[in-house]
DNA sequence: GATGGTAAACAACGT
DNA sequence: GTTTACCATC
C-alpha cells in the first residue's frame, strides 16, 4: 500500500445550491463493485466455533427477514458481528453493502471494532453507525431531495427548547402553562410519529389536548424558523430523510442497492421514524436482521414503540425467528430475581432466561437511614471486597441510578474513601456554558447563517449590544433576506440602527477578521485558542474569577481542554464513519466533474474520472488510506476540519468516547448502563418516587416501563448484586421520608439477603410515611462528610488517554494544592519522565505549544503496548519529574 | 437601552 | 444546588 500519498478531501462547497441529483449510493457501487471479495470456507467455519445452536441458526441465515429475541446477556452482539462477518468471508457479500444500525456512537464504534478483529480489513466501507449520525450523512449527501440546503447546521436539544422558548416569549404566552419544555416534547413526538407540522395544524382541532392549537401554531413557526436558518433538529435528522425517500423513490432505490443486509441492534427502542426508515430501506430486497428484546425496551419516553419489535412477525410473515434464552453473564440468582420481576409486566411475550452459572451468593437488600448512610454502606462493601478478594478490582464495581441527582451524595463518599471513580453523562462537555459559547462563535465564523450561533456570540461576551438591538438585526435580517452577520456588517445602511452602527460593524468585522485568520492558521487547535483570546470570552470568565474563583477556574480548564479536545481530533486516524462520509462525497465530486464534462451522468464516466483522478486501480486502496490518515491529512484545510469537528460535536456525547479501563468504580443511570456488564453492581435509590418515577405510578404502561428498567439494572450485574433504599433522602434540597420501591415485593425471598443495621429498618421494609430522620444524627454526618480532603479535582474533566471528557475522576492519590509544585512549560521537553497524579510514571513522546499552553503526549508506563500515548495540557495536567 | 444583582422557581431517561 | 425572571442602576 502506498503509504506516502494522502488523499486530501475537497469538500463540495456550502452554498452551491446548483448541485446535480447525482446518486452518490449508487456510484459507490459502480466505481468499487470489481472488486470481489473470495469467498472462504475455511474462515467462514471457524465464524461458528463457540455458537450455541441457536446462535449458530442466526448467523446461518442469511437471506430473507431475520429476526432475534435475545435475552439480556445472551450473546446477541456476538450473533451480529459473527453474522456480518460471515457474510463478507462465506458469501462474498461486499461490505459496503452491509448496514448496521445502533442506538449510539458507542455502540457503533464497538461492533465495528469487534467485526474488524474478526475480519479486518475486509470490514472497511461498511455503514456501522447510529440513526442519526447515518441520516446526518444521507441529508450531507442530499440536501436538496430533503428539503434542505448543503450546509444545514443540527440543532441540539437546547437550541430547539430556545427556539420555542423565544417563540412563545413573542407571543405573549410563556407562562406557567406553556412551558417550553412541554411543546418541544410535543413537537418531537410528533417528528418522531412523522408527523409535519401542517398536518398536526390540520388535526389540531380534533385533539382532546386543550392546548393543541397553540401547539401545533408553535411547531409550524418553529418549523418556519428552522428552514429559514437552514437548521435542523435531532428529529428532523429520521423525519426528512422518510420524507425524501417517499418523494424520492430514485434516491431510496439507490440507497436500497447500496444496502443490501440490513442490521439494526436493540430493535425495541425504535420510534415510528426510524421504523418506517428501516422498512424503506429493506423493503425491496428484504434482508433485514434485527436484534433486540421487548423486555428491555426503555425508551417509551421518547418515542420508541415496542409494537415494532413484538409485530415484526406481522410485517413479514415469512420470518425466521430466533430466540437466544441462555445467559452467559449473571450468577442463577440474580437472574432468578430479575426472571421474577419482569413476569410482571403484561405486555411482554413470555420467556424464561437460564444459565449454567452457579446459583452464587444473594442479593443484598439494603436499608439505610439516609442518602449518606446509603453511600457509606456503598462505599464500605467497595472497600470490603477489595480487601477481602484480590481478583477484585475498582472497575468490577457500577453504581447505577434512576436519576442522575443521586449521583451526587455518591460522588462525596467515594471521595471521601479515597476510591477512585468516574461518572458517567450528566452534562455533556460540549454542552457546558463556556464550551457552548466558543461553539457558538466557531459555527458563526464557519457559517454567516447560522442565526441561533449569531444570537449567542454577539452577547457573550457582553459588548453593549442586547436584547432590542439584536432583536431589530434579526428583523432586517429576516426582512432583507440576509443573514444577521450582514446586517451588522452593512450597520450604517438602516438608520434605526443608529448608535449602535459602530459596535454592529464591529462585531461583523471581528468575526470577518477571524475567518481569514482560520484560513491562515498553522493549526485547528491555534485557531480556536485565538478565537477564546479575541473573542473576549477568556477575558470573561478571568472576571468572573474575582467573584468566583472556583468556578472561574473550572471553566477556565474547560476551555484549555476544549482546546486538547480539538488538538486531538485533528490527529486522531479518520474514524470510520468519515472515511464513508469522504468516500461518498469524494464518488459524488468526481461524478459531478465527469458530468459537466460528458453532459448526462453515467455511471461509467464517473468511475473512469474517479479512478483516472485517484490513479488507482484497486479501491481497497483508496480506502485503506483513508483509514490510515488522520483527520488533518484528509482535511487538508481548516475551514473543512472546523465543519467536521463541529459535526461531531453535535453528534457524539461524552459516553460515546473510549470507555478508559482505567481501574475506577463507575457511576451512571440505568440508561446508559444498557449493554454493559460488571461483575458486581449497586443499584441505589430504590425507592416509590424515585424508582419507578413518580410520574409512572398510577401509569400501568409507563410502570412497566419502569419494571423493565429495572430488570435491565438487574441483569447489568454479573456476580453480586446489592439494591439500596433509605428511610430518608435530601433530594433537590429537601429531605423527605422515602417509601421502598415496590419492586422490591417482586423479588423471590429466597434470592435475598436483607440487610438492617438501623432499628428503624426493623419495623418492617417500605411503607412508612413517618420515616424523618432525627435531626442530630442528619447534622452529624453532614459535618463529618463537610470535612472532606481539600484534593477535591480541581479539573474534573482533565481528559486521559482514551478520552471520556466527562469522566469526573477522583484519585487515590492526594493532591499537592501548591500550583508551583508542578512542571512549567519551560520545564519539560520530549523525552523527559514525569509522573501524573492519578497515572504514574510515563514518558514524554511529544510536546506541542498551543496558545498559551502545551499539549503532552505521554506513555504511562502503566499503559498497554498498544494503546496510544495519552494527550495531556500541561497546567491541568499537574506533573511533576519522576 | 445595556448591565448586573437578587428573588424565585426549578429539577428524568439521551440521539 | 442551579438556572431564570425581574428589577434597579449606570
Amino acid at each position: 500500500m502506498n503509504k506516502n500519498r494522502q488523499i486530501n478531501h475537497v469538500l463540495p462547497e456550502a452554498g452551491d445550491d446548483s448541485r446535480p441529483p447525482i446518486l452518490a449510493a449508487d456510484l459507490f457501487e459502480e466505481q468499487f463493485g470489481a472488486l470481489m471479495p473470495s469467498a472462504d470456507s475455511e474462515a467462514a467455519e471457524a465464524l461458528l466455533a463457540g455458537l450455541n445452536p441457536e446462535q449458530r441458526e442466526a448467523v446461518l441465515h442469511t437471506e430473507g427477514p431475520l429476526l432475534v429475541l435475545a435475552g439480556a446477556g445472551s450473546g446477541k452482539t456476538r450473533v451480529i458481528t459473527h453474522r456480518i462477518a460471515r457474510l463478507v468471508v462465506a458469501h462474498g457479500v461486499r461490505p459496503w453493502h452491509i448496514l448496521a444500525i445502533t442506538f449510539t456512537n458507542k455502540a457503533a464504534r464497538e461492533m465495528r471494532e469487534r467485526i474488524e478483529k474478526l475480519i479486518g480489513d475486509r470490514a472497511a466501507g461498511m455503514w456501522v453507525g447510529t440513526f442519526h449520525s447515518m441520516m446526518a450523512r444521507v441529508l450531507r449527501l442530499h440536501p436538496q431531495e430533503a428539503g434542505i440546503r448543503p450546509g444545514f447546521t443540527i440543532l441540539d436539544a437546547d437550541d430547539a427548547q430556545s427556539t420555542v422558548r423565544n417563540i412563545l416569549k413573542e407571543w405573549n404566552r410563556l407562562n406557567a402553562v406553556e412551558s417550553p419544555r412541554q411543546v418541544t416534547d410535543f413537537i418531537s413526538r410528533a417528528k418522531n410519529r412523522l408527523l409535519d407540522a401542517d398536518t398536526v395544524a390540520r388535526q389540531a382541532e380534533k385533539s382532546r389536548l386543550p392546548q393543541a392549537d397553540l401547539y401545533s401554531k408553535v411547531y409550524l413557526e418553529y418549523e418556519r424558523r428552522l428552514r429559514q436558518n437552514n437548521a435542523v433538529d435531532f428529529d428532523d435528522l429520521l423525519m426528512l430523510p422518510v420524507q425524501m425517500f417517499r418523494q424520492h423513490p430514485d434516491v431510496l432505490a439507490a440507497f436500497r442497492r447500496r444496502f443490501r443486509y440490513i442490521h439494526v441492534d436493540e430493535y425495541q427502542d425504535t420510534n415510528e421514524a426510524q421504523y418506517r426508515l428501516i422498512s424503506l430501506l429493506a423493503g425491496e430486497h428484504r434482508n433485514l436482521c434485527v436484534v433486540g428484546d421487548d423486555d428491555q425496551s426503555i425508551y417509551g419516553f421518547r418515542g420508541a414503540n415496542v409494537n415494532n419489535i413484538l409485530n415484526f412477525e406481522k410485517q413479514f410473515p415469512d420470518a425466521k425467528v430466533i430466540r437466544l434464552e441462555q445467559n452467559y453473564r449473571s450468577t442463577g440468582n440474580i437472574l432468578a430475581a430479575a426472571n421474577a420481576v419482569i413476569a410482571n409486566n403484561k405486555s411482554r411475550k413470555p420467556k424464561k432466561l437460564w444459565t449454567e452459572h452457579p446459583e452464587g451468593e444473594r442479593i443484598t437488600l439494603f436499608c439505610g437511614d439516609d442518602h449518606q448512610a446509603e453511600a457509606r454502606f456503598i462505599t464500605g462493601e467497595i472497600r470490603r471486597l477489595i480487601l477481602t478478594d484480590h481478583t477484585k478490582q475498582f472497575s468490577d464495581f457500577a453504581i447505577l441510578y434512576r436519576i442522575n441527582a443521586l449521583s451526587r451524595s455518591l460522588e462525596t463518599a467515594l471521595l471521601a474513601a479515597n476510591i477512585p471513580f468516574s461518572i458517567y453523562g450528566g452534562l455533556r462537555f460540549y454542552d457546558r456554558r463556556e464550551i457552548r459559547d466558543v461553539v457558538a462563535w466557531l459555527r458563526l465564523i464557519h457559517n454567516d447563517n447560522d442565526e441561533m450561533s449569531f444570537v449567542r456570540a454577539v452577547g457573550m461576551p457582553r459588548r453593549g449590544i442586547g436584547d432590542q438591538t439584536v432583536q431589530r438585526v434579526q428583523e432586517l435580517a429576516a426582512v432583507n433576506g440576509i443573514s444577521a452577520l450582514e446586517v451588522c456588517r452593512r450597520a450604517d445602511t438602516w438608520p434605526e440602527l443608529r448608535n449602535m452602527t459602530g459596535r454592529l460593524r464591529g462585531f461583523a468585522a471581528l468575526i470577518d477578521g477571524l475567518r481569514e485568520e482560520l484560513h491562515a492558521a498553522t493549526s485547528l487547535a491555534d485557531f480556536v485558542a485565538t478565537v477564546q483570546e479575541r473573542s473576549g470570552l477568556n477575558e470573561a470568565i478571568l472576571k468572573e474569577m474575582e467573584r468566583d474563583a472556583l468556578r472561574g477556574q473550572e471553566r477556565l480548564e474547560n476551555m484549555r481542554e476544549l482546546l486538547s479536545d480539538v488538538s486531538e481530533f485533528l490527529d486522531s486516524p479518520l474514524p470510520p464513519d468519515l472515511v464513508e462520509q469522504v468516500l461518498a462525497e469524494y464518488t459524488q465530486q468526481y461524478a459531478e466533474a465527469a458530468m459537466t464534462e460528458g453532459g448526462a451522468l453515467s455511471a461509467e464516466n464517473a468511475i473512469s474520472a474517479a479512478n483516472h483522478l485517484a490513479s488507482m486501480s484497486d479501491p481497497r486502496e483508496i480506502i485503506a488510506m483513508l483509514a490510515g490518515q488522520t483527520v488533518t491529512e484528509t482535511f487538508a484545510d481548516n475551514s473543512r476540519l472546523l465543519g467536521a469537528w463541529l459535526e461531531r460535536a453535535a453528534l457524539y456525547s461524552d459516553s460515546d468516547k473510549d470507555s478508559e479501563d482505567s481501574p475506577k468504580v463507575k457511576l451512571m443511570t440505568i440508561h446508559s448502563a444498557k449493554g454493559l456488564e460488571f461483575d458486581t453492581v449497586f443499584l441505589v435509590g430504590a425507592e416509590d418516587g424515585i424508582f419507578p418515577s413518580w410520574k409512572s405510578i398510577g401509569n400501568p404502561e409507563e410502570l412497566e416501563e419502569e419494571r423493565r428498567l429495572a430488570y435491565v439494572a438487574m441483569t447489568r450485574a454479573e456476580r453480586r448484586l446489592y439494591i439500596t433504599h433509605t428511610d430518608s433522602r435530601m433530594l433537590y434540597g429537601k429531605t423527605e421520608g422515602r417509601v421502598a420501591s415496590r419492586f422490591l415485593d417482586e423479588l423471590p425471598t429466597e434470592c435475598i439477603d436483607e440487610i438492617a443495621p438501623s432499628a428503624s429498618y426493623l419495623s418492617g421494609r417500605g411503607r412508612r410515611r413517618d420515616a424523618a430522620t432525627p435531626a442530630g444524627s442528619f447534622r452529624r454526618r453532614r459535618e463529618a462528610v463537610s470535612i472532606q480532603p481539600t484534593t477535591v479535582e480541581g479539573s474534573p474533566y482533565v481528559r486521559e488517554a482514551t478520552g471520556c471528557g466527562a469522566t469526573r475522576s477522583a484519585g487515590v492519590f492526594a493532591r499537592p494544592t501548591d500550583s508551583d509544585e508542578f512542571l512549567k512549560a519551560d520545564q519539560v521537553k520530549k523525552g523527559d519522565r514525569v509522573r501524573h497524579p492519578a497515572r504514574g510514571a510515563g514518558t514524554i513522546l511529544d510536546c506541542q505549544p498551543v496558545a498559551d499552553d502545551m499539549v503532552l503526549k505521554i506513555k504511562f508506563d502503566s499503559q498497554k503496548e498498544n494503546e496510544p500515548p495519552a494527550r495531556l495540557l500541561l497546567r491541568s495536567a499537574r506533573l511533576t519529574r519522576n
